[in-house]
This record gives C-alpha cells, sequence and structure tokens, in this order.
RNA sequence: GCGAGGAUGGUGGAAUUGGUAGACACGCAAGGUUGAGGUCCUUGUGGCCAAUAUGCGGCUGUGGGGGUUCGAGUCCCCCUCCUCGCACCA
C-alpha cells in the first residue's frame, strides 16, 4: 500500500479560512425568494482572549448557520463586541491602560481568534458598543423614551464607599469594599430609571407566544421574575389616629390572623410610627440595617432582624391592637413597603415572632385538622377552611379571598390591587467606561436633553483612573457645558448606562450594512428580523433576555421596528467545566487553604499527580467545577487550535455532551475527536485511490453487505438530520461515527467487491453531514473526492425512506419483568398473531411452565409482556 | 433565604411520547503491530455469582426512601447533594 498522505490541519484551515475570506463566502444580503434564517450567538465582552464558553457558543451557532445554509435558508449570521463594562475600567486603575486602547487591542486579539476557528461571520455586520457611532443611537433612544416618559430620575439606594464611591454589588460583598476592605454602606442617590414595570404585563403576556421557542425553565424563571401577584391593599389605623398605614397582602384570606405588622427600615413614616422612647433603639437599627443593605439578608441568608416602633396598628376587620415593627427584610421597592404579618401562615413571619416571641394565630385549618400555635413548628401554607374569622369562617381560604376583598372594598377598608415583584430598571452607573447618559442639568431649566445635532455624547479620552468616584464626574471640561435651552451654565449629566442597554438592541443593528447614518434601515429589520435561533449562556435566562424583550418593545413604540419580540427560538448553553488541580497548604494560623495549579504544570506519574518540575510536590485533582481563572482549571482554546486544529475543536466541543448541560473539558476526549477525524483524512485518501485505479473485483458481494451500507448511510442521514433539528448534536455525531466505523472495517471489502459507488455515496454523505462542524476538512475531502465547490453547495443530504425501515424486527419478551426471549416478526404483525406466536415460542414456554399466564399485553412492533403468577 | 434546573458504569453521556438501560466516546484490560512511543489494529469491559449453561446462565442495577402501572431512568410524594439567577459583573 502506497504510503498515506498525514492529517495536515493546519494548513487545511489557513487555505479554506483564507479562501472564505476573500470570497466573501459568509456575506449575505436580503433575498426576497429565500426563506431567511437570522442565527444570531451572544456577543462576547473583550476581556483579552476567547474562552472555552466562547468556543463553545460560537461552534453551536456556527453548526448551526451552516445547517440551515445548506438547507437552502438564507442565513445571516453576524459577531460584534460588548464592548462597554466595568473590567476595561479595571484595567485602566490597576495597570494604567487606558480603558479604549485595553478595549481595542483586545477586540483586535480576539477577532483573529475567532477567524482561526472558522467561523462563518459576515463580518462587515460587527459593531463595537464602545464606538460612538453605536452608543450616539443609544443615546438618541434614550432621549425619546425621556420625552414620553420611559426613561425619568428618582432616588435610590447604593452600595457606598467613602473612599471609592459608588460600587457594584460584585465589589461589596460581605459589606465591605474590594479595594480599601472599609466598610460599604447604602446611601441614598438620584438615577435614571426606565419604566419596565409599564410593560410588566405584556412581557408576562408575550411569554406565551415564545413557549414554542424557548425552555420551560427560563418562560417560568421569567415569570417568577416579574412576579405578578394579584392580592388587595389594606389600610390598617393606627392606634393613636391619623393617616392609616396601608399595606399590601396576596394573602386576604389570613387578614384575621395578624398579629404584627412590619415596614421597611426606609420607609417614610418610620419616623412618625416610632414612639420617643423607642427612638435611639429604633435609630440604631436603622443604622445597622442601612449598613447591611436588604439585599444581602435576602441573597447571603442573614438573619430576620426587627424593632419595635412603640406604636400599634388596629386590625381593621376584628379591632385587635397589633404592634409595628421595622424589619430588615421588608423591601421598600414592593407593594407598599409595609406587610402585615401572619405568622400562622406565613413562613417569614412564623420565624420572625418565634425570635421575637410574638403570638401565633391560626386562622386556616387543614381540612379535618385542627392547628395547635403551641405545637406547631412551620406555618401552614396549604389551603384548608377559615377558622376565627367572623362571617368566613368555614369558608374555603380560596373564595375567603374573594369574600374578603369584596368585604374590604364595599367597607372601604382596601381594594383589589396587582402588585409586580419587578422593579424599574436602573440604568446609571457611575463610571466612565459606558454609554454617556445625554442630559444637561441647568438651574433654570431643570433637567434638559442634548439636542439632536450635538449627538453623540462621546466619552472624552482624557480623564483619569484612580478608582475613586466617577472619572467622568471630576472632568471640569466634560461637566462644563451650556443649556440648550436658555444657553446659561449649566452641567452635564456624568452617569452612563448599565451595559445591558446596549446588549439589548445590537440585534437589530446587524440587520443593516449601510448604518452610517441609521441605527438600522426599517427594511432591513423587517426582512430579517426577529432573530430566529439565539444561542447564549444560561447565566443570561433572566436579565439580559428581559432587558432585551423590553427594550424591542420601546423600539416598536418609538417606530423604530416592527416586532414585540426579538428572539424567537432560544438555546441556552451550559458552562464549560474542568477539574481543579490544587494542593493544600497552612497559612499559620491552622487554616489550611487550596493553592489551585494549572493543568499543564501538572503530571501523573505512577498514577500519582504532582507538579512538573517538583516530583516532591503532591497534587490534588479536584472536583470538576465551571473554568475560571482564580481556580486555574482553564484551558487556552489557542493551544488546541495548535495542537489538534478548529476542526478537532468543534467536533469535541460539540460530541461531549448536550448543549444545555455543563461541558466537562477532557483532552482524551480531544484525541478521541482528533483520532476521528484522522481516520476519516485516511480513507478519503483509499477512497481516492480506489477510484482513480478501481481494485480487481475479487467475489461479487451477494451477502448483503452493500445493501446494509446503503441502509445505514441512508438512516444515519435521517436521524443525524432529526438529531440537529433537536440540537442533539452529541447524539448525532454518536451516529456519524457509527457510520464512520463501518466503513472503515468494510469499505475496503466492499470495494474490492466492486461496491465503489455504494461506499462513495456512504463516504460523501458522511462528509456532507459533518461539514457544519468540521467544515475545513469536510470542504478539502469534497474536493479530494472530485466533488465541484463545497459541500454547502449542494445542498442538505436526503435520504430514501424505503431504505430506513426494517421490514423484520425481534421483539423483546418479557416475562415477569424481565425479558426471556426475542421474537423475529415481520413489521407490522398484528398483535393477535404476535401473541399467538409469543406463547408457542419454546424459550417462552420454558418460563412460563408451571405458571398461570394471567395477560398478554403487545405493544405492536414494539414489546411484548407476559404477566404471569 | 427566594426562584429555576440537575443526579444513569471507572468517566462524559445515550435511551424523541411510560416499552430490550448503558448507543457513541474516553479510560482500563488482554492480544497483535511497532520494536522509540502521548502510534496503530483486534477483542473484552455496569456490579455480583457462575463457568460454556439442550435457542440468549442467573441475580442485581439509573442519588436515597415511598407510591402509581402489565411495565418506571422516564409519572406522583418526601429526603439528600450539586449547579445557575437574585436587579451596579457581563
Amino acid at each position: 500500500m502506497t504510503e498515506r498522505k498525514e492529517y495536515r490541519f493546519s494548513e487545511i484551515e489557513a487555505r479554506w479560512q483564507k479562501s472564505w475570506d476573500e470570497h466573501g463566502r459568509f456575506c449575505v444580503e436580503r433575498h426576497p425568494d429565500k426563506p431567511k434564517c437570522f442565527v444570531l450567538v451572544m456577543f462576547p465582552y473583550p476581556s483579552g482572549r476567547i474562552h472555552m464558553g466562547h468556543v463553545r457558543n460560537y461552534t453551536i451557532g456556527d453548526v448551526v448557520a451552516r445547517y440551515k445554509t445548506m438547507k437552502g435558508f438564507n442565513v445571516l449570521h453576524p459577531m460584534g463586541w460588548d464592548a462597554l463594562g466595568m473590567p476595561a475600567e479595571t484595567a485602566a486603575i490597576e495597570r494604567g491602560i487606558h480603558p479604549a486602547d485595553w478595549t481595542w487591542n483586545n477586540i483586535a486579539t480576539m477577532k483573529r481568534q475567532l477567524r482561526a476557528l472558522g467561523f462563518s461571520y459576515d463580518w462587515r455586520r460587527e459593531v463595537a458598543t464602545c464606538d460612538p457611532d453605536y452608543y450616539r443611537w443609544e443615546q438618541k433612544v434614550f432621549i425619546e423614551a425621556f420625552r414620553k416618559g420611559i426613561a425619568y430620575r428618582k432616588t435610590s439606594l447604593v452600595n457606598w464607599c467613602r473612599e471609592h464611591g459608588v460600587l457594584a454589588n460584585e465589589q461589596a460583598e460581605g459589606g465591605i469594599c474590594w479595594r480599601c476592605s472599609g466598610p460599604v454602606v447604602q446611601k441614598e442617590m438620584p438615577a435614571w430609571y426606565l419604566k419596565i414595570t409599564d410593560y410588566a404585563d405584556e412581557l408576562l403576556d408575550g411569554l406565551k407566544t415564545l413557549s414554542q421557542g424557548w425552555p420551560d425553565y427560563v418562560i417560568r424563571q421569567q415569570e417568577n421574575w416579574i412576579g405578578r401577584s394579584v392580592g388587595a391593599q389594606v389600610r390598617f389605623p393606627l392606634e393613636k389616629g391619623g393617616e392609616p398605614l396601608t399595606i399590601f397582602t396576596t394573602r386576604p384570606d389570613t387578614l384575621y390572623g395578624v398579629t404584627f405588622m412590619s415596614i421597611a427600615p426606609e420607609h417614610p413614616r418610620l419616623a412618625e410610627l416610632t414612639t420617643p422612647e423607642r427612638r435611639d433603639e429604633v435609630a440604631r437599627f436603622v443604622e445597622k440595617a442601612a449598613r447591611t443593605g436588604v439585599r444581602r439578608v435576602e441573597q447571603e441568608g442573614l438573619a430576620k432582624e426587627g424593632v419595635f416602633l412603640g406604636s400599634y396598628a388596629v386590625n381593621p376587620l376584628n379591632g385587635r391592637k397589633v404592634p409595628i415593627f421595622a424589619a430588615n427584610f421588608v423591601l421598600m421597592e414592593y407593594g407598599t413597603g409595609a406587610i402585615m404579618a401572619v405568622p400562622a401562615h406565613d413562613q417569614r413571619d412564623f420565624e420572625f415572632a418565634k425570635t421575637c416571641d410574638l403570638p401565633i394565630e391560626v386562622v386556616i385549618n387543614p381540612p379535618g385538622q385542627e392547628l395547635d400555635p403551641a405545637s406547631m413548628t412551620s406555618a401552614y401554607v396549604e389551603e384548608g377552611v377559615l377558622v376565627r374569622s367572623a362571617a368566613f369562617s368555614g369558608m374555603n381560604n380560596r373564595s375567603a379571598i374573594e369574600a374578603i376583598v369584596d368585604h374590604l372594598e364595599k367597607e372601604g377598608i382596601g381594594s383589589r390591587t396587582i402588585h409586580y415583584r419587578l422593579r424599574d430598571w436602573g440604568i446609571s452607573r457611575q463610571r466612565y467606561w459606558g454609554c454617556p447618559i445625554p442630559m444637561i442639568h441647568c438651574d433654570q431649566c431643570g433637567v434638559v436633553p442634548v439636542p439632536d445635532d450635538q449627538l453623540p455624547v462621546k466619552l472624552p479620552y482624557e480623564a483619569s483612573f484612580d478608582g475613586k468616584g466617577n472619572p467622568l464626574d471630576k472632568l471640569e471640561s466634560f461637566r462644563r457645558t451650556t443649556c440648550p435651552t436658555c444657553g446659561g451654565e449649566a452641567r452635564r449629566e456624568t452617569d452612563t448606562m448599565d451595559t445591558f442597554v446596549e446588549s439589548s438592541w445590537y440585534q437589530f443593528r446587524y440587520a443593516s450594512t449601510d448604518r452610517a447614518n441609521a441605527m438600522f434601515h426599517r427594511s432591513d429589520v423587517d426582512y430579517w428580523c426577529p432573530v430566529d435561533q439565539y444561542i447564549g449562556g444560561v447565566e443570561h435566562a433572566i436579565m439580559h433576555l428581559l432587558y432585551a424583550r423590553f427594550f424591542t418593545r420601546v423600539l416598536r413604540d418609538l417606530g423604530y421596528v416592527g416586532v414585540d419580540e426579538p428572539f424567537t427560538r432560544l438555546l441556552t448553553q451550559g458552562m464549560v467545566c474542568m477539574e481543579t488541580y490544587y494542593h493544600t497548604e497552612d497559612v499559620g494560623d491552622g487554616t489550611r487553604v487550596k493553592r489551585f495549579h494549572f493543568p499543564e504544570d501538572c503530571i501523573q506519574e505512577d498514577g500519582r499527580w504532582h507538579l512538573k518540575d517538583h516530583a516532591d510536590s503532591p497534587v490534588t485533582v479536584g472536583p470538576v467545577e465551571k473554568m475560571s481563572k482564580s481556580k486555574k482549571n482553564v484551558v487556552d482554546p489557542e493551544r488546541i487550535l495548535a495542537d489538534y486544529g478548529a476542526d478537532t475543536a468543534r467536533l469535541f466541543i460539540m460530541s461531549d455532551s448536550p448543549p444545555e448541560a455543563g461541558l466537562n473539558w477532557s483532552e482524551q476526549g480531544v484525541k478521541g475527536a482528533y483520532r476521528f477525524l484522522e481516520r476519516i483524512f485516511a480513507f478519503a485518501e483509499d477512497l481516492a485511490a480506489w477510484k482513480a485505479t478501481p481494485p480487481s473485483a475479487g467475489q461479487p458481494s451477494d451477502d448483503g453487505l452493500p445493501l446494509e451500507c446503503r441502509k445505514l448511510a441512508h438512516k444515519t442521514a435521517k436521524a443525524f438530520t432529526a438529531d440537529l433539528e433537536r440540537f442533539s448534536f452529541n447524539t448525532a455525531i454518536a451516529r456519524s461515527r457509527e457510520l464512520g466505523n463501518f466503513l472503515f472495517s468494510k469499505g475496503a471489502a466492499l470495494a474490492a467487491a466492486g461496491q465503489l459507488d455504494v461506499v462513495s455515496e456512504a463516504f460523501l454523505t458522511l462528509v456532507r453531514l459533518l461539514h457544519p462542524f468540521v467544515p475545513h476538512l469536510t470542504s478539502e475531502l469534497w474536493g479530494l473526492l472530485g466533488g465541484t465547490g463545497e459541500p454547502s453547495d449542494h445542498g442538505w443530504p436526503t435520504w430514501d425512506e424505503a431504505l430506513c425501515v426494517e421490514d423484520s424486527l425481534e421483539l423483546p419478551v418479557t416475562i415477569g419483568g424481565r425479558v426471556r426471549a426475542k421474537l423475529p416478526v415481520p413489521r407490522g404483525t398484528a398483535p393477535a398473531e404476535v401473541e399467538k406466536l409469543a406463547l408457542e415460542s419454546p424459550l417462552v414456554l420454558k418460563w412460563t411452565e408451571g405458571k398461570t399466564v394471567l395477560k398478554v399485553i403487545v405493544v405492536p412492533d414494539k414489546i411484548i409482556n407476559i404477566v404471569v403468577k
């Protein structure tokens, strides 16, 4: 046999990438006669270099895009950069690099890396959100939203460090500033908001239209996030008289069980409700609560605490006098900032009552039971029958909700109300590297938008980054301006926008290539949008997607787009994980800490792991965790490209797990993928050689092998396609391996038997099926085997349905729940006939001997189950 | 703490609607090739017990416990552990 050529992936990949680039192969235009398909992957934050999470996300997108192209769709597949955000500013503070330079450098590096992976992007449509030509349109939309009342200003609480100003939650973990370890307090500051709550009902209803294309769990989480709850506002008169205290409750059926009230520590009426003798203690509590913040009580599970204010409210239904508390878990933003507490039927109230020794009053009993407050260990929150509730006693609690609210409305004590857990979107950031909010503060004229002809408000390059407060705020040349209305001296707004704003509309920007003078063109958006398939990380399941859905509706209401929903179908991909390598070290005071190592610094010898250069430094192989720099369990995609090539990286990342699940990186798995490609390459070489010089015809093959080969190829095409349609990439690849394994072991025999056409057809089917996954190698082999152009010029493989069905089946027969026999029958045999054959079968007789056949269940063409006794 | 999801061999996973659990791959083992191997090929591989069993030897097995069903990895209830999100990270 002649010596085989080596699989030189780097040569092949570079050549095809160059060809695609030069021919503008992935540049697309509107095409009225072709069905369109917009495949969008979540654009990356340009943090420096791409990581495996990106490779996974973008490979999934590329496989979908290339598959849809082969299916005949006009596919839009763009890429861009979510380029504004905190890390650029952190780099400026810590390393003295300007955020703009840092970002643009990172973009250049990452773009080069993405190109090396062979993704089919139309790079003409690239966007970078830090480009003033991008964010100017956001400023324009903001001003229009402001004029419509969708954007507004109000005060809100922020994390505040005396030294470093406003901090993000992640910079204020544990109530401590990440830079100076100083205390972080909650401080009131004015901030800009977008009125997402006005769209709450629409965003909720819209989820119904998405149920076909979005994962259920994302829809459920969005529903819960919006948190629409129907309940009642109830006015509790105060014992001392005056304005009653209004609370919101979703459980008016428990009104007779109220034993105390709680209000948020920042409730405007706190001082008024506090008696003079309680003032000091309450002040201490409020101060402490401000230091902690409600968020940490909720998220970090801190103790729920409260303080008695000294005054009382009166239950409007039963006249009971109940104490009023301030509590650190009551949110001012939700409802009215005040709640009625029913410890018997609300778990949080129950815990609070137990710690503060407050009474518990049962007003709902489980059917046929009677609860005793003294022996309860948790609140009873299920349905039941009302007791001790005056005229409502004896009613089912569900109907009591309606009856009691009717009563409240009739008596003028309360009313039906709907509240949302969703709060308005606070978009102000006291940071430099964001889109400037285009507003001007004038002492005479108030808050005035920047006039259209002065847009964009560009970020000034000259700014100093010392980590202490907002650089824009300290830059006089930026701050000082004149009022567009009166011409007087005025101050520019120095807040920038939340970077979630840019990622709320980038999908529309991609639709147009000609956008020097427009955000995008309506005709382009009308053709390409909405996005047919959106693909990105699970971590964005709530916020990004909700904001983008909201912003799309804002753009719709401002006349920019004609769609309600931006993303028709959604695929959420899991994270890329890897085992950790570490050793533990004593830090002196007896506590041991983990010191992590990069996997490439560790080596296994004689079954033990140790550091490469120090055989006496043992290393523990830890659990598989999400790849992260801090744990050092990262693999640089570029190294994988150098060692194995883009096709191998793409194939492995798609073959080892379903896309929604986490993917465990495995170097061995990568090698397995590489081996498969090598074998494909080698087989193609063989096949080309056979074609050039047909092997001398041996014995004609009449053993059914050619038919088996054809059937397998057609069945594989069918199943592979079905798998792609449901994004089951890993099983699709498994099927392609089965076809490959068959050809590798039987191909030569078939060729020798004069069945070269059969082998060739099957192999070319394999090449075409794999093309979206391994585009470089398959394009190469397609040409080698005499195909014109590339596999994608020839559409998606089809199959002959007749070759996909088996006419004879082997039905499993289970007796007493165990498979005891296999019954050969033709497909479609009538159940009665199957039953007869089964009961006559010797093996079945062996197992039913001495027993009574009670029942025979025949599932046609599937299984036979015999129930015996 | 609240909301959402998950758990199947030594490992990643497969089983599309309740119908043969473990496809495909990794690893491992044996044999062959190479005779440098991080190469290649063949065979085997859930566990336990058997030892060629008159047609496929038996038992057991999908995080733990209970239930529904002729039949449960799949449906229901309880528990444990893991992951994601929680509004200024993106």
